[in-house]
DNA sequence: TGCGATTTAAATGCCAGACATTTAAAGTTC
DNA sequence: GAACTTTAAATGTCTGGCATTTAAATCGCA
């Protein structure tokens, strides 16, 4: 491993780029410890300050733990799902708020994505799964609940859709498109109404789960999103007049 | 920001964690330059390399960037679906090898989520898309080509039918199923009339985007899913009876 | 001999201070 | 007014050191 001190980019972040590749090629298995830090300043001839700023990039994408005393050191870490789904969220979140994508593209890719597990979700969910969905609609039934609350309600309802599927990949890959919707639906204020209409709609895919009829649990997702993307509209088009006047 | 110095975390993982909340949240919008190296070691009553190894972890997940020079200093970076996506793929990529999925969960998740494109790629492919669909299927023809081109080419493939979707949220998802399947695939030998089967089923997915019509993509991609699950269970299986000998 | 307490050593975590380099703006000269 | 020079602010890097943590080695004692 090597780096070249000529080239523009910062030191630590070469050193961190060739520890990376070594891990991803598998050179540098799970679990293995790297050299300690005043080893690998000396083959990569830096300083240690150099070495650990490369480390700590490594070590945010969980790429590398670091371990004090005596048998201690940093190594590399086995990345879990659990690891990975904060990351992820963090993630999306942040692209749809920083590139402008609108409620429509978001709810789109949403359910997409959601309907994708709905064949399999209907064949494999748990008791546990249904009556989490089952809970949550209870709660989103519940008068007092502040609009926040009832779209943390949304999100828990639909992980546990997904989850239901069994594939902790696509429960992966799907974390961040859910989760990353909460902000854009918090900015929706629900009537007592929409909430009614929302909370039937949730009923009909939970039906359809607990039947374990997954063309039905596609269409009621449809209807899901219908009904979101219209609420979305009217409430948008209601702060646009607004504004005109 | 204040953060805790007698906490069992590192103070650059506590500095970087305060910083990230602060852009997550909003209280830091996009370009916003932070406080200088000396002014945030001041805030934090921390030492400069300190506070150093925080914005490093920051910028490790693109969340700033740094310029230097008279008017530098770090900056909020605008995280856009290109940047994000290398290190989604990363991650999936490890999250795959590390944790010993197989490659029917894997495949099982990729072609749901690719099924889950079908609709709106069919709709909305441009020319472009479906171009360089033909090419990879004519690529995947040639004799010569080795199976990790061959599987390369796949990828591309898929990639332009997710593409083809318009959709940034789905591509920037799908982008990490897609591509951590290829040391999947990569593992498998084609043997010509394995190709030969596989480029069928790519010009059905073609032809069907072609026409434009969303179900019989949908079904081109159930064929090629089942094709590709037993094509890999047949080498699997050999693999098994030869280590038995 | 065996077990508990102590010491030791290796590693990361953190700090102070300094110098190098880059870069834009301010100043200077023609 | 335009080109050049100077300056200052910021990040990038290095040296050297001390603090803290932790497991293993050592020692003392029964």
């Amino acid at each position: 491993m090597k780096i070249d001190p000529n080239s523009a980019a910062d030191l630590s972040a070469q050193i961190a780029s060739a520890i990376r590749d070594a891990i991803v090629d598998g050179d540098l298995i799970v679990n293995q410890r790297l050299p300690s830090e005043a080893e690998l300043s000396e083959q990569f001839e830096v300083s240690r300050p150099t070495v650990r700023e490369a480390l700590k990039r490594l070590a945010a994408q969980s790429l590398i733990r670091t371990q004090r005393g005596a048998t201690g050191g940093a190594f590399v870490n086995k990345l879990s799902f659990e690891e990975a789904y904060p990351q992820q969220i963090t993630t999306s979140t942040l692209l749809l708020s920083m590139n402008a994508v609108s409620f429509e593209t978001a709810c789109e890719a949403r359910y997409a994505l959601e309907r994708s597990c709905a064949p399999m979700s209907a064949k494999r969910r748990s008791a546990d799964h249904l009556a989490t969905m089952r809970a949550e609609i209870h709660r989103q039934s519940q008068p007092g609940l502040t609009d926040e609350a009832f779209c943390a309600s949304d999100v828990s309802f639909h992980r546990a859709l997904v989850d239901g599927a069994g594939n902790p990949v696509l429960s992966y890959q799907l974390a961040g498109a859910v989760e990353a919707m909460q902000p854009l639906m918090n900015m929706i204020t629900f009537s007592a109404r929409d909430r009614a209409r929302i909370v039937a709609l949730h009923t009909d895919v939970a039906d359809a789960l607990e039947a374990q009829d997954g063309d039905a649990t596609f269409d009621a997702l449809t209807a899901l999103e219908t009904e979101t993307q219209s609420l979305a509209n009217s409430v948008f088009q209601a702060r646009a007049e607004k504004v005109k006047q």
